[in-house]
DNA sequence: AATAACTACAACCGCTATTTT
DNA sequence: TAAAATAGCGGTTGTAGTTAT
């Protein structure tokens, strides 16, 4: 009882695109805008299925898109939310005005991976190459959080609820820095080309300085508020974030950093509710007072309340 | 000059959530 | 309400172009 398919898949083209298909594509949708897919290729005379055009559409005809090569403030801001949001490459997408995530997701795989092992970070956990394992049983990103959430059963003090976050730096830190030899498999040039001779080389790295976070759920719940997905994880997918966000005055989540408990919506400028003790505030001096960034506001490198869902 | 190895990226595939009938 | 399709996402692959041997 469903609806009748899109088109005939026998009869569909398939590979690379051509000029004549780009124009035609970009002719329809100048004329009668974005949006059902479905209908599209019929209606423009194209013999691609509705998910092809949306693709060729969205990833390389639109015409607000930047091409050209990533600035280095676009890498580091990849970066920066990588080691936030994980291989969300949508959500990292809506954050660099002109890029698409299929472009920032093969950026990624090609050089930012390579930029990061060379600077002795590994890519997927955004930690220290070398960075022997913790004690506790899961340093994971958020991302992982969401399959790993289940298996923290052996751990009193970290229920099952509880979120890592990893904020290990990606950028060379002033403070506290020592040096320290790091010996890789394979080093790049700064085309990325591979250096076949290389010499051990000094990194600097900050030992000291452990940036994961553990998001907890609020100390005193509500029962009747917390029936939603969000008590359950700290991963918010995609789909149910905007639901999520509308929740936060209930579900302010606190990271513990080193015995001070911040709150996880007040630090990111969300909402600071009557209800909760955390010391930030949404002016940001109470979080002043701590000398705590949380996820780079200050800076403004990351502005969480400007991202934008979809 | 030939060709093997590597890189970059467009496009496809499979999956989940949502929408439509 | 169930079934079937779409929309959208992230992972993977195919291949053209470039570089190294």
């Amino acid at each position: 009882m469903g609806r009748s398919p899109c088109c005939e898949k026998a009869h569909t083209n398939k590979g690379a695109w051509t000029k004549e298909e780009d124009d035609r594509l970009i002719a329809y949708i100048r004329t009668h805008g974005e949006g059902c897919w479905r209908s599209l290729p019929k209606a423009a005379g194209l013999l691609r299925c509705g998910k092809s055009c949306r693709l060729r559409w969205i990833n390389y005809l639109r015409p607000d898109l930047k091409r050209g090569n990533f600035t280095e403030e676009e890498d580091e801001l990849i970066i920066k939310l990588h080691s936030l949001l994980g291989n969300k490459w949508s959500l990292i997408a809506g954050r660099l005005p002109g890029r698409t995530d299929n472009e920032i997701k093969n950026y990624w795989n090609t050089h930012i991976r390579r930029k990061l092992l060379n600077r002795g970070i590994d890519p997927a956990t955004h930690r220290p190459v070398n960075e022997p394992p913790t004690n506790f049983p899961t340093t994971t990103t958020a991302t992982e959080n969401n399959n790993n959430n289940n298996n923290n059963n052996n751990n009193s003090f970290l229920d099952a609820t509880t979120t890592t976050i990893s904020f290990a730096t990606t950028s060379q830190t002033t403070h506290h820095l020592v040096k320290q030899e790091v010996e890789e498999e394979t080093k790049y040039n700064s085309d990325g080309r591979k250096i076949k001779n290389r010499l051990p080389e000094i990194q600097e790295r900050c030992p000291d300085l452990n940036l994961e976070l553990r998001i907890s759920p609020p100390h005193h719940q509500n029962k009747s508020s917390s029936s939603s997905s969000s008590s359950s994880s700290s991963y918010i997918h995609p789909h149910v974030q905007h639901e999520n966000y509308h929740n936060y005055h209930h579900h302010h989540r606190h990271a513990v950093t080193g015995g001070t408990t911040i709150c996880f919506s007040c630090s990111l400028g969300i909402e600071n509710s009557k209800e909760c003790s955390c010391t930030a505030s949404i002016n940001g001096t109470s979080s002043s007072s701590t000398g705590y960034d949380f996820l780079g506001l200050k800076t403004g490198v990351l502005d969480y309340r400007s991202i934008e869902m979809k």
